[in-house]
DNA sequence: GTGAAAGCGCTAACAC
DNA sequence: GTGTTAGCGCTTTCAC
């Protein structure tokens, strides 16, 4: 591979001066710079970005954190990243962790300021204290979908109203006239389904519901948990005419668990989830849910991260206990598909 | 950030010193290589990914090309593809060329052999005298997922038989005693579903079926496709009693299809397809297909790759014409779920 | 066993 | 406008 020096040599000028034309930095001839460029084209150079990056002190690669990629949403939320990073020249790392906080903070160690100049953070299951200390050894964390906007976590972060959707799916239930609803949470261990739950269990009260009425599960944030977890619920409570899950993933599971009872949706039980995934469309019948504003939270938390890459770049480490940033998405809107209906006697 | 000169003075022993104790290599006093530890310890000291690939010349990286991380099957193999990566110390590039050859090149000029080793090529669409470009270069090039065993690309491959696939597919339609047997093959585009439709159309003339009888649709390799394939074919020949279908995405589809159209999977149709992805297992009814080994096709591409850059590394670019490798896996094989019954009269 | 020195390919001050 | 000069943080011969 040919070198910034060759190109030089070939072109009659000093490597600063092809560095400068590459970069469009400095002033440069207009003779100079076809002559290097065309000693550029001839000799097929192409910049050796770590040699880049070590001079810059500065690599060109952000790390994105996901428990697992093969999960259906963080394909289509990485999607979105990738797209932004393109657009500004940086390259997209993936690290699954596997829920696992060891296996993060291993790739935290390895690549954070290093090969990558930030992270960002879907739910990874990740210590925090890791994220800090990532921080303080000057890479930039975002974590992508807080689900608080009013609580923020010490930590820069693009929030989702996720309590609004529990409360927007909630009250197409309710208005739909049903009253024994029962609710699915997904993961409670990673904790990110609380703020969507109180969303529900708000728009239960503010209709007179008390909440303790409603039966609730926990469960693991995937299509089988929500099986499980409807399965369990419907044969308990054989009276429950609509199904609450705080994920697409878990309403998903909860839809073939009906189908497997024999039970019609919507006729005999509604189903809502919160997201908006790919498959909520696609699925038979379709999916009502509340829509995420996926794309826009990605490229919220690209732009948030590159802003305070330069900023930590320029500010060289001054005040640390700056307030942490968030930045809040547009709020989630109700879908309503096929797997909600009106209540129906049974 | 510390280096690892600040290590050396710490530990009162110079870089090289350091470096031999983080590598293993070279002879290292016992008590040297414990000062050296905990000066590490002490300084949190961590290498800088960059500057070891300057000095090394070659980066920790490798370039996946896909179309799309979205598409569902691929973040099951990117799993597998940075697991295996994971062990060997690398990490992974997802680059989603959008179908696009250009988008594509643009990812090959840019960090092939600079920030990324080797590249792993999946179905991106991108041209192979570029692929062939990048190899000269002296970056690795492994396609992931080549159809033809017997008909290797001239370039290093993972082959998995997908007509075996087709064929496996067909023959176990025709057991259940089916005659009347759509095809819907996806995305003739790229070229890469003849194969599995050359399996399906030699089991027909097997059982003494003229193939063209069938009627076939080419289609994106899409839910949607199938989906729209699904209900062209069954309204122009309603005496279809199966669909085979060359990807799982469009079965799927075509199940949906068939579901709008009033028709009961399997009873009145039955729905076959190929790869075995994860959806596969959750539709309802689950799917029945060839399921292909997504794992091992991943760990194989791995290892080639790796295996190619040792050797490229090694030889200096000696020998460029040789025969390049092709590795293929086990076979795919028969997964029978809910989506195929035996034929009935209508 | 450990040290000294050169260099990987590039950028960034500053001098001319 | 263009050249000169130092590094960036690490590996790697080759002396000692």
């Amino acid at each position: 591979m040919p070198t910034l020096n060759e190109v030089a040599t070939r072109a009659g000028v000093t490597p600063a001066t092809v560095s400068n034309v590459l970069r469009n930095k400095g002033r440069v001839g207009e003779a100079t710079r076809q002559r290097v460029l065309e000693a550029i084209a001839a000799l097929g150079y192409r910049p050796h970005l770590p040699a880049r990056a070590l001079a810059e002190g500065r690599a060109p690669t952000i790390a994105l954190m996901v428990s697992s990629i093969a999960n259906p949403f963080y394909p289509e939320f990485a999607l979105a990243v990738e797209n932004a990073l393109r657009r500004r020249g940086q390259f997209l790392i993936i690290c699954n962790t596997e829920g696992d906080p060891q296996t993060g903070r291993a790739y935290l160690d390895q690549i954070a300021g290093t090969l990558s100049e930030g992270v960002l953070v879907m739910n990874a299951n990740l210590d925090f204290e890791d994220l800090r200390m990532t921080e303080l050894r000057g890479a930039p964390v975002v974590l992508c979908m807080w689900e608080r906007p009013l609580d923020p976590p010490g930590l820069p972060c693009v929030a989702v109203d996720f309590r609004l959707a529990g409360e927007l799916a909630a009250k197409h239930l309710l208005e739909l006239g049903h009253r024994r609803i029962g609710a699915i949470v997904g993961s409670k261990v990673y904790g990110i389904h609380a703020a969507r739950y109180e969303g529900f269990v708000d728009a239960m009260r503010g209709a007179g519901l008390e909440c303790a009425a409603a039966p609730v599960l926990y469960t693991p944030d995937t299509t089988r948990g929500g099986y499980a977890a409807a399965l369990e619920l419907l044969k308990a409570h054989p009276d429950l005419t609509a199904l609450f899950t705080t994920n697409d993933l878990p309403a998903l599971g909860a839809m073939q668990a009906a189908a497997d009872l024999g039970l019609d949706v919507p006729r005999d039980l509604s189903v809502v989830g919160i997201t908006d995934i790919q498959l909520a469309r696609e699925s038979r019948p379709a999916l009502t849910t509340v829509a995420v504003p996926t794309t826009e939270a990605a490229e919220f938390a690209v732009e948030l991260l590159v802003d305070l890459i330069e900023t930590t770049a320029s500010r060289a480490a001054s005040d640390g206990a700056r307030q942490a940033r968030v930045c809040v998405t547009s709020p989630p809107h109700l879908v309503v598909r096929a797997s909600t209906g009106p209540v129906r006697k049974r």
